[in-house]
DNA sequence: TAGGCCATCTGGTCCT
DNA sequence: AGGACCAGATGGCCTA
């Protein structure tokens, strides 16, 4: 039937014969009713650890195949949350700028966005004798790791030069 | 040992 | 009401 901690307070009748145990069925009640609600929202507690668990496991999935794609040298190199995230941000930016080169050759590089950008960190870099001053993505944040290359080089990696390279140049035979 | 990264738990908020 | 999403807290593991 229904559970004590749904029947309202006034209506429990006393036991036949034993009105003055009223009070202590009550308290008993109470109890087991605060105990009910206590596993109930237990049990939605653990479902719900087990929701976000799930949903992580998915967000990690997808960041596992987003590291799938980027170059890393060495390749088993695992990169953290944040770099993977970072460093897609700026691949994507090198390979549209790639595209972008490659159709209009003699055009010259993207103008950095805007004044914070870190573009230091790109001219400050091993292939600082490029001739274009791409406008890092990571426009307006120093993030430490605002291009590739910095990133990589914070972690002793490497690139493949060409790649970064053609990038960021304003080559024709791209 | 301190600091970074991560997984998990948790309570709050918003949406359906 | 229940699920999704989020951010803070916490503890474990690893590395410099």
């Amino acid at each position: 039937g229904r559970p004590c901690w749904l029947i309202p307070p006034g209506s429990l009748s006393p036991a036949p014969g034993d009105p003055s145990s009223l009070p202590r069925r009550r308290a008993r009640c109470r109890a087991r009713s605060e105990a009910a609600l206590h596993t109930l929202r237990r049990s939605r507690r653990v479902k719900a650890n087990d929701r976000e668990r799930n949903r992580m496991h998915h967000l990690n999935a997808a960041l596992d195949a987003l590291r799938g794609v980027l170059p890393t040298f060495p390749e088993d190199t695992k990169l953290t949350k944040i770099e993977t995230l970072r460093f897609a941000y700026n691949y994507i930016w090198a390979l549209s700028e790639t595209l972008r080169l490659a159709r209009a050759p003699r055009e010259r590089p993207a103008a950095p966005p805007s004044p914070g950008s870190d573009a230091g960190s790109w001219l400050s870099s091993p292939l600082s004798a490029c001739a274009s001053s791409p406008g890092s993505p990571t426009a307006s944040e120093d993030y430490g790791y605002g291009s590739p290359e910095s990133l990589l080089a914070a972690r002793s990696l490497s690139l493949p030069g060409d790649l970064l390279c053609c990038a960021r140049c304003p080559r024709a035979d791209v």
